[in-house]
DNA sequence: GGGAACGCTTCACAGTGGCGAAACGCTCGC
DNA sequence: GCGAGCGTTTCGCCACTGTGAAGCGTTCCC
């Protein structure tokens, strides 16, 4: 969009939420402010700069929308503005499924991650696992039980999601 | 900084959450992120839009940590409206705490930054991370514990929010 | 169909070690 | 001497980890 002639169309955009790359004319000034989903280019401009811009905002975005959980060295684990601490044991769990986020990782895998040099009682995985959900249900994230194949780990469906899973289809491999 | 010329500065200011200005050298791809911490412009630029765009990711890094605290050479630790003083022992923790703003302090790290010609007893360290926390209480800046992984500087008023949103049940481990 | 086997969840308990906190004593500058 | 800064000792709690076992639904097999 065009800069200040499209000031209207920014501040819909803005009010909704959604992003935005507005295109400087020239002896214009550049709008300074806080919102992320904003950014601002002087035209005119190389295709690939401009490219990079909307590129660069549309990842934002995206990373807004579902947001990756991250883990550092320390063991602490960021969502967002929240954070929690990981006990070392868990901490390696939690790479693991951090490194198929949103896919099936077998209780198999799980263990040697956990346990480099060798797993303790088969039981040990279990426990940890419920310990690492009650960790992490602050973060809204949840891990899912796939029977017989491992855990996935997910952002947390809001309430009305897990109320339906009584009901709801067993997730099954086909 | 420039770019690609100091990516390894680069590199270091993104691991320790640091916000940042890429200066394009010409004939460069300018690099996409999702970080909300970097951005750049391509060289060379008016000063009003390299101020801009340094401004606006100022602002947006404030937004996102709450605001930080200062400690002069004095030893005075200033934050917002309030201060306090910090004898010097305490003053070099807080300048290891302030380096890492938000993240993990090793004991280590502060150990070697509060007696850089060879560290006392083991629990000097406990003792002094103690008669911090009540210095800075008042400032509502507080340390929390990483258990087994070091210490972490960050605004009190965060806590309070995340115990009371959290309509959990409470979670309690023998 | 019905019972046994299996897989997962959850609780209860114990050992180890990290950390919190108080109390005490020493040193140094005013 | 007095008070602030600093280090040590000591005690005790609790986080982290692993084990055993009960509960429960699903799957398998006769």
């Amino acid at each position: 969009m065009r800069w200040p002639a499209e000031e209207v169309r920014r501040d819909e955009l803005r009010s909704s939420s959604r992003p935005r790359v507005l295109l400087l004319e020239d002896g214009v000034a550049p709008p300074v402010t806080t919102d992320h989903l904003e950014d601002w280019i002087r035209v005119p401009a190389g295709e690939e700069d401009l490219r990079a811009r909307v590129e660069g905002l549309r990842l934002r975005a995206a990373a807004r929308l579902s947001p990756t959980p991250e883990l550092d060295d320390d063991g602490v684990l960021r969502l967002g503005v929240g954070w929690v601490s990981l006990p070392p044991v868990e901490a390696r769990l939690m790479t693991a499924l951090l490194d198929r986020f949103g896919a099936v990782v077998s209780r198999d895998a799980l263990a040697r991650s956990g346990w480099p040099s060798g797993a303790p009682g088969r039981n040990a995985l279990d426990v940890h696992m419920l310990r690492l959900r009650r960790r992490l249900a602050p973060l809204a994230l949840a891990i899912r039980t796939v029977r017989s194949r491992g855990y996935l780990l997910e952002a947390s469906a809001p309430a009305d999601d897990e109320l339906s899973d009584a009901a709801a289809p067993r997730v099954r491999e086909a």
